[in-house]
DNA sequence: CGATTCATGTAACTTGTTACATGATTAG
DNA sequence: CTAATCATGTAACAAGTTACATGAATCG
């Protein structure tokens, strides 16, 4: 029984600390949806996989809002652990951005400028957004969201930087 | 009939000169694949539904190797030109190297540097094959092309900066 | 003449999104 | 009291990958 890479990302969840399928869900949208995302519609069903798979264990759902924690098992921190060590990592990036400037060429200079002046702004967005919630990951205890939230914060200012370059080449 | 995301990005390869699912792919591959990917199992049938939409023509299979090939049609170019002038772009990044850095805090340096380390060589990588196709792309007379390998390049030196960073993090 | 490239396609599968359904609790 | 948030799930759909099948032409 293989691991998806969502199965992964979510024992990756639990084994910061046990948590129900919404947590999850809230977690990743607030630090790392502008790198991993994932929608309710794989959560729920991949959690129960999980705990099929002995890599997580369900609590029985309670509290005055019945939640159902899972908690993860020594198999499950096994897994992650093994995932994390192999040098294997998967990039990949949809940018309808590049795409269209890969082609815009062909209309006009005024077009090119367009696209490449609504790739920044749709960076910079990004990057406000980013910065409403760094102050939330800079007090975290541990290493790794702060890291890669910074990481989210520059690649936009590196995006942004090449979209100012490109303007300007297109304005000779 | 709305023109999905994959569709769009054919009926763009098609503005540039007429092509076969084959040239499609290829070119693809060969240029465009680190920022917008597409299989066979998507080109073909979606030339047809193209095809079908009458926003792409496709000629009698001929020639010695018979292949059939598709010119986009006036009502196809505007669709082209629609879709580049609408602000609207998507940005999905997919980064297991953030996604297990987001992690690797919690089981120690080591792991965390040797996270770091691999993605630091699988930019690499990207950028060394980014290298050896640049010259193809510097002579292209369209402007797009020569843009969007820049962007690669300029991204992936972005990338290991930034693992060189966190590296040194790591040392204290 | 054998390997590689050219060339087209489909079927099965995996993955992921969207929309819907349901209902409790809490904040204003 | 009512809107927002908490909370769990599924069904239908859309998107995308992989593996397979087939065969001609070209290169060394």
């Amino acid at each position: 029984m293989e691991l998806s890479a969502t199965g992964r990302a979510i024992l990756g969840m639990l084994s910061i600390e046990p948590k129900s399928g919404y947590d999850i869900k809230t977690l990743a949208d607030k630090s790392a949806r502008f790198f991993w995302a994932a929608s309710y519609g794989q959560i729920y069903p991949e959690l129960k996989r999980l705990a099929a798979a002995g890599l997580a264990e369900a609590s029985e759902p309670k509290g005055e809002r019945k939640r159902t924690v899972y908690r993860i098992t020594p198999s499950g921190k096994k897994a992650v652990r093994d995932w994390i060590v192999a040098t294997e990592m998967t990039h990949e990036l949809r940018d309808e951005g590049l795409l269209k400037l890969f082609f815009a060429g062909a209309l006009g200079r005024d077009e090119a400028e367009a696209v490449v002046r609504a790739k920044r702004a749709a960076h910079q967005a990004a990057l406000d957004e980013l910065r409403d919630i760094e102050p939330f990951a800079a007090q975290a205890e541990r290493f790794g969201p702060h890291a890669v939230l910074r990481y989210g914060l520059e690649f936009n200012e590196f995006a942004i930087r090449w979209c100012d370059h490109i303007l300007n080449e297109l304005e000779n």
